[in-house]
DNA sequence: CCGCATTTGTCAAGCCTTTGTCCATGTTAA
DNA sequence: TTAACATGGACAAAGGCTTGACAAATGCGG
């Protein structure tokens, strides 16, 4: 009895078989059905499929591939929230800073892996970090945490997304792109911020860490043939040293290479230092749009 | 009925074809709109749009390819919600039976870990990973796959989910919780699956892997004193077998931990075993919520 | 701020299509 | 023989189609 293995009723079964040729089961020696796991399975899709506000006609012809990832795609979407509980970044937040706070750095660690695991790494590096540091640099300006206690987050923060990096294997025939910090800037998170979202898009990354003279950074771009080179500028002490080593970068490097600017203080510096193939980013959505566009033409 | 596909009303969906020609439904041979996923995809779109604050008539009108940019556009602007673009199930799908019809193993690895980045590991365990292995299934059933290429999606799944796990430390003074397959029953994936689960809940994993005799079970949770036990039965070779293992193993095993059996081939059985503390999870939502139970009376 | 026109979402009425169910009659399996 | 199945036809409920109207929201000139 196949009507109760699918939850349709016999009649269904026929007419779906009748006027739509949605199954062709194999037929004994007296002419009676037989349907195959298969012709459940199928069943069970075209089911579904209805379930999901299809209708029959539409769905009966599809092949049983096209089916399962059809239904595939409607339950993706019925289920906007995603499995598995809280997506909160409140609740996170609270957790890692009491671990900053009390300086429990395997706490902090842990925390921040099981959030990453959960939400996936562009929320990690579009919603949580940036809402970490700020709440983080929020509470040193009023005097409510140390030095150490921000510095423990960054190079917490950044070690897991480096590792984040090197988890995700680049994509056959990826283009080559620098991530780095011009020569006095210290602060290596827009860097590696910039290289993971880089690195999500399929990108090859050469991660050249912080305070990195001119020089080298063309060095390594022309050595691995990138294709971009991403700049972060966090936090500016010397302007005048930081416009000059991004212009002379610029200078050095094989005009075709597009320089992309990000980081909270770079706004006001790109229009300074000028020229062209210098793009500001304002967010890593920026960032994902400018490499798309630099790593298309291949 | 695409009104539940894209959100908007059956009348909307109609008078924006008919007053601003927004698309060109094809129509059956009755007369009735048989919309295609680029239509859907153009609502959407279209909603979007008016969404960010624009009005029907002025986009209307417009290219698909306009549209898109002009979402993204708005998207950028405001403070984007779920960084990273659309979650796709289908997508991956694609690229993924790829490399498995290949059997280009690396390839799939890294398909699979940049999925897991993305979309974080419960998506990938209650959306991809079941539509892929179906997929497999299937394609198997009908002939088109040949057993390794089964054996070859499997362990790589199998293996991305274990150093998932891995990667995930358990909160600190977490509950243990026991994952196994039982004697007889050579598929590991659902242990493993359960085992993620688990270990994004918190908990600490002893993961024993398959065709596990039911002596060795007990003796691993007694060991780790684990506060539940997880069993996963995919398919059912000797139906005897498998029942008198699970009974022994309820039998021998400390009273108060609870057994939690699921996987495609438990329905049956956790029925016929019967007994107290034995729980048939038809899910991963139903096994965290289980869990969430065993684990709470600390 | 007010009156007026335009835009846009919703609703209604009458007719048509799709789809699940039922029936009458004959056939098969145990 | 009896229960289950097959076939083709019939039918009614659900839902779709078109045209037209209406009202809330928005924009504009005064």
């Amino acid at each position: 009895m196949v009507a109760a293995r699918t939850g349709l009723s016999r009649d269904v079964l026929r007419v779906w078989e009748r006027r739509y040729g949605a199954v062709e089961p194999i037929r004994t020696s007296g002419g009676q059905r037989r349907y195959s796991d298969a012709h459940v399975e199928r069943f069970r899709l075209l089911a579904a499929a209805i379930g999901h506000g299809r209708t029959i006609g539409t769905v009966a012809q599809l092949g049983t591939e096209e089916l399962v990832r059809l239904v595939a795609e409607d339950e993706a979407q019925r289920s906007p929230q995603r499995p598995g509980g809280t997506p909160s970044v409140a609740g996170v937040l609270d957790t890692a800073m009491a671990a900053i706070v009390a300086l429990d750095a395997p706490a902090l660690d842990a925390q921040l892996r099981r959030a990453i695991a959960l939400e996936g790494v562009p929320w990690f590096l579009e919603m949580l970090v940036p809402a970490l540091m700020h709440l983080v640099g929020d509470r040193w300006v009023a005097g409510r945490l140390s030095i150490a206690h921000e510095h423990l987050a960054s190079a917490a923060v950044i070690a897991i997304i480096r590792e984040t990096v090197r988890a995700v294997p680049p994509l056959p025939a990826a283009p080559r792109v620098v991530a780095a910090t011009p020569s006095g800037e210290h602060h290596a998170m827009g860097a590696a911020l910039a290289a993971a979202a880089a690195s999500l898009q399929g990108w090859s990354i050469v991660y050249l860490g912080a305070d990195v003279p001119h020089a080298d950074i063309e060095a390594a771009a022309t050595a691995t043939h990138a294709r971009a080179v991403m700049l972060s500028i966090t936090y500016v002490e010397d302007r005048a040293r930081i416009i000059s080593e991004i212009r002379a970068l610029r200078g050095t490097m094989n005009d075709a290479v597009p320089l992309l600017v990000g980081g909270a203080g770079a706004a006001g510096l790109v229009a300074a230092v000028g020229g062209h193939q210098i793009t500001l980013c304002e967010s890593l959505a920026q960032l994902r749009s400018e490499l798309a566009h630099a790593g298309s033409p291949r």
